[in-house]
DNA sequence: CTCAGTCTGTACAACGTTGGAAGGAACGGC
DNA sequence: GCCGTTCCTTCCAACGTTGTACAGACTGAG
């Protein structure tokens, strides 16, 4: 059996009250008697049960985060940031993966761990902004990744727009002019997908670059083989693009190996640039330039958006926009041909 | 403020317990007290707190998993499969890093999470048996990773001596006989490693092979960049291999890296073996042959044996050695020169 | 019509903790 | 020696839930 505060008390001949006085380091407590019921803690080997304290406090101090795949090596590293930031606020991270399925995301969402949790930081890769107009729960809610809407939830994310543009002006500067974009899924609720896109064409428009639909790739979904799968449709198709913007490294990635296949040299015949700055793509036998959001930094917002949240839980949640930075990381896959 | 039992039951004029007996599906519970409790609870949008219900209960359904680190993709997709397990039995898992230090290893295995979880799975690095003996902690504790040792814990590994052997076998198979090992640290209590440089030297006398320590490659971790500089410093050091065998896959693709670099043609002038068969190995340039433990089994097996020991506390836990599976996946990286 | 047996709902206590209020001892000042 | 203060400790209630015991109502058999 569990030793709890009741079992000390009776060793050390005080009250229940006194050794959670003691326990919490409460002032007007004497020497003394700290030292009695201290050695009485220490001999049963006291520990305090954190479920009662939660009950009786209201708070647990976990979070818990959603990302559609753990597999996907950045949002492993984006849960690592985010542990380590909860860490420090002594907070610990409950993790789910929702496999980018809207029917767990929604449950998710919905707040299946009412209770345990003090606050859930989604990923949504499908989830659509009237799943969560009806949101009842109560459990303070942040967002990753740029969305449209108008919901009393943060949400943060970097500027999609821009980023894809840095990218493509990168390419563009040096010296490239057919460059494709590989990662669409009309089918998909996924935002950012849609406005690298966007920021892919918008910037070949403003420099007058044409942007042609067969230089758009459709993928099933955003993984190595996706990337590789889409490469290869367009190779085959007959175009021949000098440069390929991803969406992220993954599909980056998956691109390179069928260049490689193809006997397409990166950079030379094709320069590549991905998205998420994975660790994975700096040890490739041709390293990868990429777009990299500051994921430390969007642990930390995340986390901090929830604190704030819970500090004043009677003024009404903002729904701010938080923005993350982002750079361009440039390496071995834009070497060249200047 | 939440929506509680009691404030359900007064809404149906019932008492709490029936709303309860709601709640949990009691069988004796009139089909017409059902609908009108059931019509309350949903009026006013109840959800059971769950904390209340672990105090009550004794049990929250929440397990920790503490690996060393996210960022590596071995212990973010088993973690992948520990969450998928978990769920098909209803528990939740809260992760946790620690980043291989053993000062962390410890705190976490003596429960500082105590009362909030019901088992812990924990994948030391540097953790030695004797920190594990004073353990005072009555929550069940499962340990990945192969060890040698007395305790009363279940541990899940492969045969890694052997997993070992295979890799060196097959690298023999292809007419290589300068075979190098790398990832030994000979100050780290990882015992995995110091087992798969045994089974390298076992294979290899076995084979009257020379194992010279010119061909051991000490690395001072487990990551790419280390695999990098392991491998640099050996051919530096003017070491001509045929083959590498390597502690991991990030060990090899840091190999391969440098490897690539240095002009020397994987696999034609070199072969490369890693192990964990990890996503990432497969669509390198060169795609890398490895020892796939099978990850699923892993997760499945320490789920379960936390499992047991919840449900027979009575019986003294078993300290049982359990192993999964391990196959050989042949890629490109020891393709040719047959 | 009575009695046993079954069914349905209620009252109470308990899980382990902490906040608030009240109790009691020690102490100094008069 | 009495009183007011201060300081430390204890008592009580509450967080929201569920298990146990029990009371009342209903059923069917004798």
């Amino acid at each position: 059996m569990r030793v709890s505060l009741k079992d000390v008390a009776e060793r050390a001949g005080v009250s229940i009250k006194t050794v959670s006085n003691v326990v919490n380091n409460y002032q007007h407590v004497t020497p003394g008697m700290r030292a009695r019921v201290q050695a009485a803690i220490d001999e049963l080997g006291y520990r305090p049960n954190m479920t009662a304290r939660h009950l009786r406090k209201g708070r647990t101090g976990i979070l818990a985060l959603a990302v559609p795949e753990l597999g996907n090596p950045y949002f492993a590293e984006l849960a690592g940031a985010v542990i380590d930031v909860a860490a420090e606020h002594d907070l610990t991270v409950l993790l789910d993966h929702t496999g980018g399925d809207r029917e767990r995301e929604m449950l998710v969402s919905q707040g299946f761990r009412a209770g345990v949790i003090d606050g859930l930081i989604l990923s949504p890769l499908e989830l659509e902004v009237e799943d969560l107009r009806g949101r009842e729960d109560d459990v303070p809610l942040v967002l990753l990744g740029e969305r449209e809407y108008d919901l009393p939830y943060d949400h943060i994310a970097i500027d999609n727009v821009a980023a894809a543009r840095t990218a493509v002006r990168h390419l563009l500067g040096r010296g490239r002019n057919r460059i494709a974009y590989l990662g669409v899924r009309t089918d998909s609720a996924n935002r950012p997908a849609h406005l690298r896109l966007a920021g892919w064409r918008e910037e070949l428009t403003a420099a007058g670059v044409p942007a042609p639909d067969s230089l758009i790739g459709p993928t099933g979904g955003w993984d190595r083989g996706d990337g590789a799968e889409a490469m290869a449709r367009m190779l085959d198709a007959g175009v021949r693009p000098d440069a390929v913007f991803a969406y992220n490294d993954l599909v980056a990635i998956g691109a390179m190996r069928v260049l490689h296949e193809r006997g397409l040299r990166v950079p030379w015949d094709v320069a590549v640039v991905g998205f998420d700055d994975i660790a994975e793509g700096r040890f490739g036998a041709v390293s990868l330039t990429t777009i990299s959001p500051d994921k430390r930094a969007i642990a930390r917002l995340a986390v901090e958006s929830l604190l704030r949240t819970l500090e004043n839980r009677a003024e009404a949640p903002a729904g701010r926009e938080l923005t993350a930075e982002f750079r361009l990381v440039e390496r071995e896959s834009t070497l060249g041909r200047r």
